[in-house]
DNA sequence: AGCTTATATTCAATTTTTTGAATACGCAAC
DNA sequence: GTTGCGTATTCAAAAAATTGAATATAAGCT
């Protein structure tokens, strides 16, 4: 159960709206923690019922209003907590694996084409890092500082994401 | 709900108990899959329920009885269907990533201690893995050919942990 | 004799996740 | 004028995962 910990982590660093929250998963730490957006919201409901955090409605024109999260005090002990116990193991799914695992039973064309069509997702996933990771890397302090653990993380991601595109592309060619 | 198909795939491969499973999941598909012994033992029912897997009691003497599962004909239809359909998209937990995000409120001796076990567990598995690698390359025909899209995947496996590793020992200098 | 480890499996309560439906505003494209 | 997209959020049923307890045999250790 530490979804709640990754948004009081994310909010902790920049506050921000259910929304943007959902974006931040996908786009900056999905290499790490998978949450879809109904877990995201409900999550902020509990988060604000228990005080970790506190909403401020934000009234937009052209857009629907928003309400921006910001972590409470009480949310600073309570990830503090969490990150004095040793934290749980990794826990992963990746379907295409599988399939790639059991391939002798699929039609190769497919398996092929589904390989190619991953291999362009984590191509793309790791310019947006490589992007979010020159952007950090510019930064002004204090900024630069207060972001150095984020784009640690961020360099796992870019090496995983290298490691993916070189094994997509000796898998496509083993198999051809 | 690819469970069942990621545990159809593996007993296809080679027929096995639920203990086998839980091993061969631990041991060698764990940077694709994680599955605890209870979900592998329930899901294992489910599918001999469903006619997709067959059981044979094997009385042992000197430990406890088992029953070996082997992959039905409908069984290979379903994971073959399976097959068919598009991969979901890969589903990621890490809580020392979180932990490390929000690294700045931790202790950073704790935090270095953690990726440091990390970085052991990583470099234990890589071991495993490229073990079981030289066993795949060393095989005979016809076997060579069954294990090849299982040993690609496992390269995959091999990366990753390779960039774990790389990745630990530069966040343990940078954070020093 | 009692303790731990490895083998081998089952059940059930609780928690979490997934899937799907719903609502609503404004802009741009066709 | 309606279809689709981006912004923004909520609710609820169903499925799956987690946590914890239980059981049983035999080998090895102290």
């Amino acid at each position: 159960m530490s979804l709640r910990h990754a948004i009081l982590a994310m909010l902790d660093i920049e506050k921000g709206s259910g929304y943007d929250l959902v974006k931040r998963f996908d786009q900056s730490v999905s290499y790490f923690w998978a949450a879809s957006y109904q877990q995201i919201y409900r999550e902020l409901q509990k988060l604000e019922s228990e005080a970790l955090l506190e909403a401020e409605e934000v009234i937009q024109q052209g857009k629907p209003d928003k309400k921006i999260y910001e972590v409470t005090p009480n949310g600073i002990v309570e990830l503090q907590k969490w990150l004095e116990k040793p934290a749980k193991a990794m826990k992963i799914k990746e379907p295409l694996l599988i399939k790639i695992y059991a391939g002798e039973l699929a039609d190769s064309k497919h398996l092929i084409e589904e390989i190619s069509q991953h291999r362009s997702a984590h191509a793309e996933r790791l310019q947006q890092y490589q992007e979010m990771s020159e952007v950090l890397i510019n930064l002004e302090q204090p900024l630069r500082s207060k972001y150095f653990l984020p784009h640690q993380t961020l360099k796992l991601g870019i090496k995983i994401e290298k490691a993916w595109l070189e094994w997509a592309d000796e898998t496509l060619q083993a198999i051809n």
